[in-house]
Formats: structure tokens, C-alpha cells, sequence
DNA sequence: ATAAAAAAGGACAATTTTATCCGAATTAAG
DNA sequence: CTTAATTCGGATAAAATTGTCCTTTTTTAT
């Protein structure tokens, strides 16, 4: 199987964008709601949540009223960010033929078309902020759960 | 972990392309000749080599002078259609953030700018031919093993 | 103070992917 | 026909990822 991003990444990106959604009433949300929200396994959503709180990414609060939510401005946030602190860069750096070291230099035979496609990749990450995604699911444009 | 192609995906694409380099003498090439070529696990490699045999992607040929070759011309075979034989064709149509049903009607938060990306790496897969790759590693512009 | 509500954290289970081992089947060559 | 060289196929193991459960800790509200 292929995959893009863990699953892990792909609930951190929903969870928070979700979150984003909510933070113009400045509003908490709590594990069970969020996992609602975004159709993901509470449990394995409320490690996910405790780590992208221990990297700084979401602030966490115990007790009752207590929840998860966006540590700073949605807009400040990119997607690049929580890729990085999920999944770590080897999308971004690393080699599609799986090298330890594949450089202009060393190349594996794809290193060049693959290079267009990490950067074109890394670019839209960069870029793109979880305001900017969570306004789509705000206007109704977008959503953070499938069809079935 | 990000991973853009499974383990089992890099060792065929690696396989095939050492085989191109080799077909011009329409030589075979036995199991561990290959696996020592592309630098991977020999017993897993077996597995994967059947594979792409029972798919017809090479011929496989028992007993004394068996091994492996290509099942037609080097420039007819492209990455595409190693990478849909042995992942499947999720990394071409399946949603970034998971969706089972991602769509322009109904779109993960992320649908327009992944589709631009997605579009981008099946162009490059489609277009690559085993040849023009095995070419790069025969003029020794590229190579099928890292630097350690 | 006490009780209730929440996240934190540790242990564990299930699943998938990666990897190994070994005997069986097939084939070529003498 | 026999032997040796190969791939084939099944069983199994190891590792990583995904997922669950339960107890502890912290905090709020009464």
C-alpha cells in the first residue's frame, strides 16, 4: 500500500483544522468531540492530540471545561508544520527509491523527476496555513469527514 | 513514517530497472545476482520477483540458466505500471487525508491543491519509461544502490 | 474539602509490512 | 535417468503502525 502520510498525520491535520474552525469563538473542544468531528478512533486520536500538545502545536487543559486548542494565530500554522512533527521530513528529503544518501552527486535513477515532485509538494505545505483550510470547511466548501 | 512507495515497491522498481541495463545482451539474471545489484534483502526480493512474474511484468524461468527478464521491450514497460502492480493505485487516486470518497462534490480540505500533486507524480510515472531510467544508470548518471 | 471532568500515560492487542527459512517443483545438462 | 541449479510456495518471525483499555494526575465547580 502507498501512502502519502500516516495515519497519524493525516488525524493531526484534521484535528487541527478542526480545531481552527472553532477558534474564532476561541473555543476548546474536548477529545470526544474532536474525534467525532474528523471520524477517527478516540483512543489513538487522544495520543496524537497529547503529542502535537507536547510539540507546542495545541495547548491542552485537564479538568472539567478543559480540552484542546490552537497554540497561536491558524494562520501562523502550516501544514508543512504538523507533517514535520507527525511524520518527520523524509518526505521532503527523502529519496522515492528509499537511498540513504541520494544527491545530485549519488543520484538514484528518478532523483531529478522526483525532485520536482518533493519540491512541488513541500511548496503547497509551506504554504498552504490551516486558516486557509479550515475557511473552506467554515464556507462549506470543504469538509474533514468522507462520504461513505 | 511517510513513506511515498512501500519497501516492496522500491525493490522492483530497482529490480526491473537493473534488468533493463542487462537486456541488450538479453541476458537473465539470477536472484542473488539481482539482489545484490539493488542492495536488498535476498528472500524478500524472491517474493517480489515472483510477483511481478505472475503479473507478467517479467518471465521467470526455472533450473540450471533460469532467473529472471523483462517480459517485453525496456521501453514499453513504464513506472506506472510497476507502481500500480505492486502498491495498488491509491498514491494516483486516493485522498491525502484518508477519504474514501474524496471528490470534487464532496472534498477533503486539501482536494484541489493534492489533485495539482497527484497529477504531477503520475505524469512523471507515466511517462518514465524502464529504459530512459535504466539509460541514466548505464551511462553511469545514476546508480541502483546508496552510498552508505 | 470533595466530587466530577477532563487529559496523561502505561500496558497491551491487532494489523500490516517487511523479512527469513526450508522443502517442493521444475528444468537443463551430462 | 540422474544430478544440480533454480524458482515456487508455505510457514513463520520481526518490526512498525494502528488501535484499545485502564489507572493516574490535574483542574474546575460546588
Amino acid at each position: 500500500m502507498i501512502i502519502m502520510f500516516s495515519k497519524a498525520c493525516e488525524y493531526s491535520i484534521k484535528a487541527v483544522i478542526y480545531l481552527a474552525t472553532r477558534s474564532e469563538q476561541n473555543q476548546r473542544a474536548r477529545l470526544p468531540e474532536i474525534a467525532e468531528a474528523i471520524g477517527s478512533p478516540e483512543a489513538f486520536t487522544a495520543k496524537i492530540l497529547q503529542e502535537l500538545a507536547r510539540k507546542k502545536l495545541l495547548i491542552s487543559v485537564k479538568g472539567p471545561k478543559g480540552g484542546f486548542e490552537l497554540n497561536g494565530d491558524a494562520d501562523e500554522i502550516s501544514l508543512y508544520k504538523i507533517v514535520e512533527i507527525m511524520d518527520g521530513d523524509s518526505l521532503f528529503h527523502g529519496c522515492a527509491l528509499g537511498f540513504k544518501k541520494c544527491s545530485d552527486v549519488h543520484p538514484c535513477p528518478v532523483h531529478n523527476k522526483f525532485k520536482a515532485i518533493r519540491d512541488h509538494l513541500t511548496g503547497v505545505l509551506l504554504t498552504t496555513s490551516i486558516k486557509e483550510a479550515a475557511g473552506t470547511v467554515d464556507e462549506g466548501q470543504s469538509f474533514l469527514t468522507s462520504l461513505k
